[in-house]
DNA sequence: TATGAATGAGACTTCATTCAT
DNA sequence: AATGAATGAAGTCTCATTCAT
């Protein structure tokens, strides 16, 4: 990579930077491009040499640090050496629960921008870029058990949808109980839909 | 109510009907307080009289919608004269989903900016009001069989939550998967959590 | 007319003057809105209030300058009591030469922007307001002896595009000639173009 | 020429041939220097190389063009044969409004932007280039009768900016006539016109 | 109460021009 | 000579909010 190369990654990255800073402090709505390029130390035009404007970056903000989180918690499960999907499922849950409650801001910012659509191409592009792919992803938790499993994406996708709805507001607002009461009841919970999917011999 | 009173209802009201007719069309962020007034037929100073901004009037148009639509699945539940809580519950949520399936903007809107403290606010003034109460509403699916459920509003919230969420994008997107597609899981998913929930004798 | 009609009125016209002068000034293309509204001491989205864009208010503007030019020039050529159509044509075309020459600036505004169209409008728009209106223009100016022309539009339009596009060099640039140079020429030519339109008996 | 001079020199025509292009199908003010280059597929600083700015590229596009007009109107009046001045003058004139006729962009943009200046410079810098210059122009149009006519320039600007700006709005928007039901009056006006500089003997 | 003209901050965007490579 | 990333001034326009009537 050339030098222009490398400064232009600087560039980017300095804005993306800058704009999760003031997204996550902020908020989006209050975050306007010209705060972003003050603070990045770049010109406005610059900006528009890299996003198409403010929701372009946020989107690839989103994709970057839900990328990150995942890959996380995967190697950490990994370390772990967590047996069973069940409690492989609960670990990765329990590590981004504790990622996002330390950094709420970061919680609101992907929750209101978070759909469904992006959370799957954030792990398809990690695919692409030969990172930690989605089904590499799938396959180290289910692993040698996936054919116990049926049904697994609809598993997946209540899991994740209970579990992010239900924590966003108990983490930003400690609402309608703190964090620490709720855990238990989150993950009899997940493990309770969990059993509905298991193939029983 | 003497006649300016009534005035000044009316203005509320169509103002309220307007707003709602343009954030579920054109969604929030589009729709501006021009085009309310002027779709209202009033002056904007006078918005300003009864509402402190646009999400003071998305606020309170949750509040009512969220308790219309609640009303109406407590009345058809007794109506259908269900019998046990987790078949009421069931009850409640698919007509609920059947009901907000056939006006998506409606989930639209409400997903986007209901909270569970705008949903708790919206059963409580219901109860200021002499209409239907929470308690009471909470009453009418549990009723005499109280006492075999512990953890009540734990079990609502986390049967919300993943409800809300998973409908959400499945009606309005038809993904993951179809909307029938998806009953049957959610059905079971959510009477599997309740169990967790039920006081053994 | 209430007092805000009046205030309107009055910053309606503030806007229009300054961007007059700005426009003869420094150009349009080097008028930005900014600077209109900054020189007429209105807030910016004010300007929006009254007119559509730069291009709005410059329409207006050669509307109203034109069909001031026309109407000074008809009320002279009516004080000075010209005899003969030929006579009078020329005595209006010189008179506004004569202003157009003074206020170089002003050619150049209406010049560059002024179409075929316009300058119609211009004269038709008099008209509505009980003004001057085109008809009566030309019938002042050919009054009895109408029947004497055939043609007129065509003739017309030759020689107001002939005096025009010839003067306007001239007179900004007084190139390829003087104005003093130039005006018998256009004199002789623009009498014996009107030769040709003459019904003879 | 080397190699090095011919690859400039192609560079130059590529984005001369490009701007052409795109002033007469989006206008001047419309195509930007990016555009330009874009399209021609130079970098955006070797546009400088070669140009001061935008008008700089559009002045010699319109000598060019201007130029290339005149010569092939030229050439077919000899080869046609027409005998007189007033002939050959009603010829030339009616050969460029038909060439621009059928390209009533390329009229557009040189009504624009053409002032007597550019004009003259046309037929001068083809002098310098030994193609057909001016004088040998007018040398071929007046010829042998060239002692009959006084105040050649004066005349031949006033039908040059007589027939320009009639025909401009004409032929772009049929307006306030067709070009048919024009071309006669044209005629016999610039006849007369004409009639006025001859040398009576 | 009700009005709506006026405000002005700030949003987003474009683009001619420069300059390090 | 050629490149194209970077610049940043300037552009147009929107809209929530105020306030005199």
């Amino acid at each position: 990579m050339g030098k222009v190369e490398l400064n232009k990654q600087e560039k980017e990255n300095r804005l993306l930077d800058t704009a999760f800073q003031l997204f996550t402090t902020k908020g989006m709505k209050k975050t306007s491009i010209s705060d972003i390029v003050n603070n990045a130390g770049v010109a406005k035009g610059t900006f528009y040499l890299y996003f198409k404007d403010k929701y372009d970056i946020a989107d690839k903000l989103i994709v970057t640090k839900t990328r990150e989180l995942c890959q996380q918690a995967a190697y950490r499960m990994l370390a772990a050496d967590i047996q069973g999907a069940e409690n492989r499922v609960i670990f990765i849950m329990d590590d981004l629960i504790n990622e996002l409650a330390q950094t709420p801001m970061l919680l609101n910012f992907i929750h209101k921008n978070l759909s469904w659509g992006i959370f799957r191409s954030a792990l398809t592009r990690a695919e692409e870029k030969q990172e930690l792919a989605s089904v590499e992803f799938f396959q180290r938790i289910f692993g040698e058990e996936i054919e116990h499993w049926k049904d697994l994406p609809v598993m997946l996708y209540i899991i994740i949808e209970m579990a992010g709805s239900t924590v966003h507001s108990i983490i930003l607002e400690n609402d309608p109980m703190t964090l620490e009461e709720f855990l238990p009841h989150l993950h009899s919970s997940v493990r309770s839909v969990m059993k509905n999917f298991q193939v029983l011999e």
